[in-house]
DNA sequence: AAAGTGATCATG
DNA sequence: ATGATCACTTTG
């Protein structure tokens, strides 16, 4: 049984949905042609108290997405070179999101929006009515490990060492 | 190990 | 206006 994911899953929170979304069908509709690839790493991204989140400064043009309801598609530029692909999730008002680093065999965030001719502007794409870009659930079941995200020097102590990244087994 | 790359954000 | 920063990848 192939669901597409709604609403009722994208207002849960990060720290939830995170490992939720482990496992799920990444799907892009490139001219007709549709891939799916299995998600295989994400990282929580969780409030302005979270000092590795980019709205821990507080709300920018850039960052004021993340403040939306979940279901959105958060995508911005790292390093000048890389897309990053992320699902904004929770309520309204709260800021959150899952970053989606990997999927089918793309090892590498920057990898996996290159494949999937993913760029900015996906910014803003509604993953529950897109044709383009949307997540599905086949029942797929697995184990995931945490550990701690990767590349948030800048982050104080406390939120460098919890363990808001999630792989499959 | 290090560089390349450009949007973003905080200064002036 | 300018400059520092950065959730990465590739190359040697």
């Amino acid at each position: 049984m192939i669901k597409r994911l709604t609403s009722d899953f994208y207002n849960q929170s990060a720290l939830i949905l995170a490992p939720k979304v482990l496992g799920k069908l990444l799907c892009r509709d490139i001219d007709g042609k549709i891939d799916k690839y299995r998600i295989t790493e994400t990282e929580a991204y969780y409030g302005e108290e979270d000092t590795a989140c980019h709205a821990s400064k507080g709300k920018t043009q850039r960052t004021k997405i993340l403040y939306q309801k979940g279901g959105l598609a958060y995508v911005y530029l790292c390093y000048g070179i890389h897309s990053l692909l992320n699902v904004v999730t929770g309520k309204q008002d709260h800021p959150e999101c899952v970053l989606i680093r990997g999927a089918g065999n793309f090892n590498g965030p920057g990898k996996l929006t290159k494949a999937l001719q993913i760029d900015r502007a996906f910014n803003y794409e509604n993953l529950i009515m897109s044709k383009k870009l949307w997540l599905e659930d086949d029942g797929f079941s697995y184990e995931y490990q945490t550990t701690p995200r990767v590349g948030i020097d800048y982050a104080t102590e406390e939120y460098k060492n919890i363990h808001w990244r999630f792989q499959l087994k």
